[in-house]
DNA sequence: CTACAATACATAAGAAACTAATGTATGTTT
DNA sequence: AAACATACATTAGTTTCTTATGTATTGTAG
């Protein structure tokens, strides 16, 4: 079973974030593999998704760049800088409370009848 | 702390359907102040956003309406179908589980440099 | 040895779903 | 009487995604 899209709105910068913080130095389509691989396939990033959202944290500093090249294929690498570090805990710790918010809405009987 | 918006975004169809499981029947601005109440204000739907979902509910056969009018204020009521209620533990289901999932993108180390 | 799949980047038109603002109206509280 | 709360609704604009397309290199299967 694949997560329909929309529930992947919005967590996909805090997703991309967090694997820069626990693999220090990424490129995009490892991202995409990476993603597909932990997640059992459920959940796949699209390179039309993903591509904009990291430029976009390069734009706003969170993230540098750094070109690597495998023959003559570039690699584009991503690494978070302090900034990202700090912005990459935030944002973790917020779609954590999010979510256990989110429970108490699923899981609770509000009232029987 | 006030959840950030983009968070919102694609959970919100499947609060409302929940919500409606739980309490058989609800109006708009009871929704909103429901949601509010239970996420100690986290949580705050807007009303631009809940009509239309409550609209789209209405057209895609999940819910019906019924009006109620108090003095001359009128209050619209909303019902889960026989569909609507299937639907419903589909979709809180599947936000169950997407969330399963992220926890794993959230919380493993995967590699340590 | 060539066609297809995989790797790797990127953009662009269109759709979806929201925000923020506005509008209408009634009822309640200070 | 003013302000706030209740209760519906729409709309312009923005964000963010999907789907498709484009370019190019490298690996693999027939």
């Amino acid at each position: 079973m694949i997560f329909s899209s929309e529930l992947i709105k919005g967590t996909l910068k805090t997703m991309v974030l967090k694997l820069l913080a626990d693999n220090k130095k990424m490129y995009g389509y490892e991202i995409t593999q990476k993603v597909k691989e932990i997640t059992g396939d459920r959940i796949q990033i699209t390179e039309g998704a993903l591509y904009p959202t990291l430029h976009a944290l390069e734009a706003d500093g969170l993230v540098i760049t750094e070109l690597e090249y495998i023959g003559k294929r570039v690699r584009k690498h991503y690494k978070l800088t302090p900034t990202g570090k700090s912005k990459t805990k935030e944002k973790v710790n917020e779609l954590l409370a999010f979510m256990d918010t989110m429970k108490i809405i699923l899981d609770i009987k509000l009232q029987t009848a």
